[in-house]
DNA sequence: TGAACATATGAACAAATGCTCATATGTTTT
DNA sequence: AAAACATATGAGCATTTGTTCATATGTTCA
Protein backbone atom coordinates (compact mmCIF):
# COMPACT_ATOMS: atom_id res chain seq x y z
CA UNK A 1 0.00 0.00 0.00
CA UNK A 2 1.49 3.42 -1.06
CA UNK A 3 1.80 6.17 0.94
CA UNK A 4 -0.55 8.15 -1.00
CA UNK A 5 -2.88 5.73 0.02
CA UNK A 6 -2.91 5.76 3.70
CA UNK A 7 -3.61 9.88 3.12
CA UNK A 8 -6.20 10.37 1.06
CA UNK A 9 -9.91 9.36 1.52
CA UNK A 10 -11.75 11.17 -0.87
CA UNK A 11 -15.31 10.26 -1.17
CA UNK A 12 -15.11 8.53 -5.30
CA UNK A 13 -11.41 7.32 -4.98
CA UNK A 14 -11.17 5.76 -1.85
CA UNK A 15 -8.86 2.98 -0.86
CA UNK A 16 -9.85 1.15 -3.66
CA UNK A 17 -7.73 -2.12 -2.92
CA UNK A 18 -9.16 -2.27 0.52
CA UNK A 19 -12.22 -1.49 -0.17
CA UNK A 20 -12.77 -4.01 -2.80
CA UNK A 21 -11.20 -6.95 -0.90
CA UNK A 22 -13.51 -6.38 2.04
CA UNK A 23 -16.48 -6.13 -0.01
CA UNK A 24 -15.74 -9.41 -1.75
CA UNK A 25 -15.49 -11.30 1.32
CA UNK A 26 -18.93 -9.90 2.85
CA UNK A 27 -21.57 -12.70 3.28
CA UNK A 28 -24.39 -12.37 1.76
CA UNK A 29 -27.24 -9.91 1.80
CA UNK A 30 -29.39 -12.39 2.91
CA UNK A 31 -27.52 -14.35 5.75
CA UNK A 32 -26.33 -10.75 6.95
CA UNK A 33 -30.30 -9.99 7.19
CA UNK A 34 -30.70 -12.96 9.08
CA UNK A 35 -28.01 -12.80 11.78
CA UNK A 36 -29.24 -9.19 12.56
CA UNK A 37 -32.64 -11.34 13.24
CA UNK A 38 -31.44 -13.22 15.25
CA UNK A 39 -29.70 -10.97 17.55
CA UNK A 40 -32.79 -8.54 17.47
CA UNK A 41 -34.21 -11.43 19.34
CA UNK A 42 -31.61 -11.70 22.20
CA UNK A 43 -32.07 -7.44 21.87
CA UNK A 44 -35.02 -7.11 24.33
CA UNK A 45 -34.47 -7.72 28.54
CA UNK A 46 -38.10 -9.74 28.58
CA UNK A 47 -37.07 -11.76 25.84
CA UNK A 48 -33.41 -12.30 28.09
CA UNK A 49 -35.32 -13.33 31.40
CA UNK A 50 -37.34 -15.98 29.67
CA UNK A 51 -34.16 -17.51 28.25
CA UNK A 52 -32.49 -17.18 31.78
CA UNK A 53 -35.81 -19.03 33.36
CA UNK A 54 -35.59 -22.02 30.57
CA UNK A 55 -31.81 -22.72 31.41
CA UNK A 56 -33.44 -23.77 34.57
CA UNK A 57 -36.22 -25.50 33.49
CA UNK A 58 -38.84 -26.43 31.20
CA UNK A 59 -41.87 -24.17 31.75
CA UNK A 60 -45.67 -23.06 30.91
CA UNK A 61 -46.59 -20.17 30.22
CA UNK A 62 -48.80 -19.12 33.18
CA UNK A 63 -45.47 -19.81 34.99
CA UNK A 64 -43.35 -17.67 33.23
CA UNK A 65 -45.77 -14.86 33.39
CA UNK A 66 -45.87 -15.57 37.14
CA UNK A 67 -42.59 -15.82 37.38
CA UNK A 68 -41.40 -12.71 35.47
CA UNK A 69 -44.43 -10.13 36.62
CA UNK A 70 -45.87 -9.90 33.07
CA UNK A 71 -49.10 -10.82 31.32
CA UNK A 72 -50.04 -14.00 29.99
CA UNK A 73 -49.96 -12.22 26.66
CA UNK A 74 -47.20 -10.36 26.42
CA UNK A 75 -45.37 -13.41 27.30
CA UNK A 76 -46.88 -15.11 24.51
CA UNK A 77 -46.25 -12.87 22.01
CA UNK A 78 -42.45 -12.77 23.23
CA UNK A 79 -42.96 -16.92 22.85
CA UNK A 80 -43.86 -16.22 19.39
CA UNK A 81 -40.48 -14.27 18.50
CA UNK A 82 -38.63 -17.43 20.01
CA UNK A 83 -40.52 -19.86 18.15
CA UNK A 84 -39.61 -18.21 14.89
CA UNK A 85 -36.08 -17.79 16.04
CA UNK A 86 -35.92 -21.42 16.84
CA UNK A 87 -34.48 -20.74 19.93
CA UNK A 88 -37.34 -22.28 21.85
CA UNK A 89 -40.29 -24.70 21.28
CA UNK A 90 -43.15 -25.94 23.40
CA UNK A 91 -44.60 -29.38 23.37
CA UNK A 92 -48.06 -29.71 24.83
CA UNK A 93 -49.04 -31.71 28.21
CA UNK A 94 -52.78 -31.31 28.62
CA UNK A 95 -53.97 -27.65 28.51
CA UNK A 96 -50.26 -26.36 29.23
CA UNK A 97 -47.79 -25.85 26.83
CA UNK A 98 -44.69 -26.57 27.91
CA UNK A 99 -41.45 -24.51 26.51
CA UNK A 100 -37.88 -25.72 26.56
CA UNK A 101 -34.63 -24.21 25.02
CA UNK A 102 -34.26 -25.96 21.70
CA UNK A 103 -30.45 -26.15 21.87
CA UNK A 104 -27.54 -24.67 23.61
CA UNK A 105 -26.46 -21.79 21.03
CA UNK A 106 -28.16 -19.72 23.23
CA UNK A 107 -26.45 -20.34 26.20
CA UNK A 108 -23.17 -19.95 24.47
CA UNK A 109 -23.95 -16.63 22.92
CA UNK A 110 -25.43 -15.41 25.97
CA UNK A 111 -23.09 -16.46 28.05
CA UNK A 112 -19.97 -14.39 25.59
CA UNK A 113 -22.52 -11.35 25.86
CA UNK A 114 -21.91 -11.49 29.53
CA UNK A 115 -18.36 -11.90 29.54
CA UNK A 116 -17.96 -9.28 27.33
CA UNK A 117 -19.71 -7.03 29.62
CA UNK A 118 -18.04 -7.86 32.56
CA UNK A 119 -14.65 -6.16 31.26
CA UNK B 1 -43.45 -32.68 42.78
CA UNK B 2 -47.36 -33.60 43.50
CA UNK B 3 -49.59 -34.33 40.73
CA UNK B 4 -51.53 -31.53 41.06
CA UNK B 5 -49.12 -29.05 40.67
CA UNK B 6 -48.35 -30.40 37.51
CA UNK B 7 -52.28 -30.19 36.31
CA UNK B 8 -52.94 -27.40 37.85
CA UNK B 9 -52.26 -23.90 36.95
CA UNK B 10 -53.61 -20.56 37.96
CA UNK B 11 -52.75 -16.67 37.87
CA UNK B 12 -52.43 -16.78 41.79
CA UNK B 13 -51.33 -20.14 42.94
CA UNK B 14 -49.25 -21.60 40.48
CA UNK B 15 -46.24 -23.79 40.70
CA UNK B 16 -44.91 -21.16 43.36
CA UNK B 17 -41.73 -23.94 43.86
CA UNK B 18 -40.76 -23.60 41.00
CA UNK B 19 -41.19 -20.16 39.91
CA UNK B 20 -39.50 -18.84 43.48
CA UNK B 21 -37.17 -21.35 42.96
CA UNK B 22 -35.83 -19.35 39.20
CA UNK B 23 -36.81 -16.05 40.26
CA UNK B 24 -33.71 -16.91 42.83
CA UNK B 25 -31.50 -17.83 39.95
CA UNK B 26 -32.46 -15.09 37.97
CA UNK B 27 -29.43 -12.33 37.46
CA UNK B 28 -30.06 -8.67 38.41
CA UNK B 29 -32.09 -6.65 36.24
CA UNK B 30 -29.34 -4.73 35.84
CA UNK B 31 -27.09 -7.06 33.92
CA UNK B 32 -30.57 -8.30 32.27
CA UNK B 33 -31.15 -5.18 31.01
CA UNK B 34 -26.91 -4.33 29.98
CA UNK B 35 -27.16 -7.54 28.22
CA UNK B 36 -30.37 -6.84 26.02
CA UNK B 37 -28.51 -4.05 25.07
CA UNK B 38 -25.54 -5.42 24.04
CA UNK B 39 -27.50 -7.68 21.80
CA UNK B 40 -29.57 -4.82 20.34
CA UNK B 41 -26.42 -3.39 19.21
CA UNK B 42 -26.41 -6.70 17.13
CA UNK B 43 -30.08 -6.73 15.91
CA UNK B 44 -29.16 -4.32 13.45
CA UNK B 45 -27.71 -5.53 9.56
CA UNK B 46 -25.51 -2.28 8.96
CA UNK B 47 -24.22 -2.61 12.42
CA UNK B 48 -23.41 -6.41 11.62
CA UNK B 49 -21.52 -5.16 8.03
CA UNK B 50 -19.41 -3.13 9.84
CA UNK B 51 -18.36 -5.46 12.14
CA UNK B 52 -17.73 -8.19 9.56
CA UNK B 53 -15.78 -5.30 7.37
CA UNK B 54 -13.62 -4.93 10.69
CA UNK B 55 -12.87 -8.89 10.91
CA UNK B 56 -10.68 -8.07 7.71
CA UNK B 57 -9.16 -4.81 8.35
CA UNK B 58 -9.07 -1.63 10.83
CA UNK B 59 -10.46 1.18 8.40
CA UNK B 60 -11.48 4.46 8.43
CA UNK B 61 -15.02 6.36 8.26
CA UNK B 62 -15.32 6.95 4.58
CA UNK B 63 -13.63 3.69 3.22
CA UNK B 64 -16.47 2.50 5.48
CA UNK B 65 -18.93 4.48 3.90
CA UNK B 66 -17.86 3.09 0.66
CA UNK B 67 -17.77 -0.10 1.21
CA UNK B 68 -21.07 -0.49 2.55
CA UNK B 69 -22.50 1.78 -0.08
CA UNK B 70 -24.07 4.05 3.05
CA UNK B 71 -23.96 7.65 3.81
CA UNK B 72 -20.80 9.53 6.54
CA UNK B 73 -23.30 10.48 8.44
CA UNK B 74 -25.31 6.62 8.99
CA UNK B 75 -21.98 5.52 9.33
CA UNK B 76 -20.63 7.59 11.75
CA UNK B 77 -23.97 7.15 14.31
CA UNK B 78 -23.29 3.35 14.17
CA UNK B 79 -19.77 3.48 14.63
CA UNK B 80 -20.82 6.00 17.54
CA UNK B 81 -23.34 2.60 18.95
CA UNK B 82 -20.63 0.42 18.70
CA UNK B 83 -18.13 2.13 20.83
CA UNK B 84 -20.88 2.76 23.50
CA UNK B 85 -20.89 -0.98 23.78
CA UNK B 86 -17.29 -1.25 23.54
CA UNK B 87 -17.29 -3.37 20.35
CA UNK B 88 -15.19 -0.95 18.38
CA UNK B 89 -12.90 2.31 18.87
CA UNK B 90 -11.37 4.49 16.69
CA UNK B 91 -7.56 5.82 16.68
CA UNK B 92 -6.93 9.13 15.11
CA UNK B 93 -4.44 8.90 12.34
CA UNK B 94 -4.01 12.51 10.43
CA UNK B 95 -7.15 13.35 9.33
CA UNK B 96 -8.72 10.27 9.49
CA UNK B 97 -9.89 8.17 12.42
CA UNK B 98 -9.48 4.10 11.89
CA UNK B 99 -11.99 1.81 13.77
CA UNK B 100 -10.73 -1.74 15.05
CA UNK B 101 -12.31 -4.17 16.83
CA UNK B 102 -11.92 -4.33 20.71
CA UNK B 103 -12.13 -7.96 21.68
CA UNK B 104 -12.69 -11.03 19.77
CA UNK B 105 -16.10 -11.60 22.17
CA UNK B 106 -17.44 -9.85 18.45
CA UNK B 107 -16.26 -12.88 16.48
CA UNK B 108 -17.36 -15.87 19.01
CA UNK B 109 -21.04 -14.31 19.31
CA UNK B 110 -21.70 -13.99 15.66
CA UNK B 111 -19.91 -17.14 14.66
CA UNK B 112 -21.97 -18.56 17.23
CA UNK B 113 -25.18 -17.16 15.92
CA UNK B 114 -24.41 -17.57 12.30
CA UNK B 115 -23.75 -21.57 13.58
CA UNK B 116 -27.73 -21.35 15.25
CA UNK B 117 -28.82 -20.21 11.92
CA UNK B 118 -26.96 -23.08 9.67
CA UNK B 119 -29.08 -25.09 10.82
C1' DT C 1 -72.12 -30.74 25.35
C1' DG C 2 -71.05 -26.77 28.11
C1' DA C 3 -68.08 -24.52 31.48
C1' DA C 4 -63.49 -23.61 32.94
C1' DC C 5 -58.82 -23.27 32.01
C1' DA C 6 -54.42 -22.37 29.11
C1' DT C 7 -52.53 -20.30 25.30
C1' DA C 8 -52.51 -17.56 20.89
C1' DT C 9 -53.39 -13.63 18.19
C1' DG C 10 -55.12 -9.17 16.01
C1' DA C 11 -55.63 -4.17 16.64
C1' DA C 12 -54.08 -0.03 18.67
C1' DC C 13 -50.85 2.96 20.77
C1' DA C 14 -46.63 4.76 22.90
C1' DA C 15 -41.70 4.38 22.77
C1' DA C 16 -37.49 3.30 20.46
C1' DT C 17 -34.71 3.12 16.24
C1' DG C 18 -32.13 4.23 11.79
C1' DC C 19 -31.62 7.25 8.22
C1' DT C 20 -31.14 11.97 6.09
C1' DC C 21 -29.97 16.75 6.11
C1' DA C 22 -27.64 20.50 7.97
C1' DT C 23 -24.03 21.86 10.62
C1' DA C 24 -20.32 21.55 14.18
C1' DT C 25 -15.68 19.92 15.57
C1' DG C 26 -11.07 18.83 14.66
C1' DT C 27 -6.93 18.07 11.61
C1' DT C 28 -3.85 19.13 7.84
C1' DT C 29 -2.06 21.94 4.15
C1' DT C 30 -1.05 26.09 1.77
C1' DA D 1 -5.10 32.27 9.11
C1' DA D 2 -8.02 30.29 5.61
C1' DA D 3 -9.44 26.47 2.88
C1' DA D 4 -10.05 21.63 2.39
C1' DC D 5 -10.79 17.32 4.28
C1' DA D 6 -12.59 13.70 7.79
C1' DT D 7 -15.61 12.73 11.28
C1' DA D 8 -19.32 13.72 14.78
C1' DT D 9 -23.76 15.16 16.15
C1' DG D 10 -28.53 17.28 16.70
C1' DA D 11 -33.22 17.61 14.78
C1' DG D 12 -36.80 15.63 12.17
C1' DC D 13 -39.26 11.84 10.09
C1' DA D 14 -40.79 7.22 8.83
C1' DT D 15 -40.58 2.56 10.45
C1' DT D 16 -40.26 -0.90 13.86
C1' DT D 17 -41.19 -2.79 18.32
C1' DG D 18 -43.35 -4.19 22.98
C1' DT D 19 -47.22 -3.92 25.63
C1' DT D 20 -52.23 -3.92 26.62
C1' DC D 21 -56.98 -5.11 25.69
C1' DA D 22 -60.28 -7.91 23.65
C1' DT D 23 -61.16 -12.06 21.69
C1' DA D 24 -60.22 -16.55 19.34
C1' DT D 25 -58.51 -21.34 19.56
C1' DG D 26 -57.83 -25.54 21.81
C1' DT D 27 -57.95 -28.82 25.82
C1' DT D 28 -60.03 -31.02 29.94
C1' DC D 29 -63.60 -32.17 33.11
C1' DA D 30 -68.28 -32.44 34.87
Amino acid sequence: MSVDDVERCEVHEVHADKVQRISSLMPDEDELYDLAELFKVFGDSTRIRILYALFEADICVCDLAETLGLTQSAVSHQLRILKQAKLVAGRREGKQIIYYLMDDHVRTIIAQGREHIEE
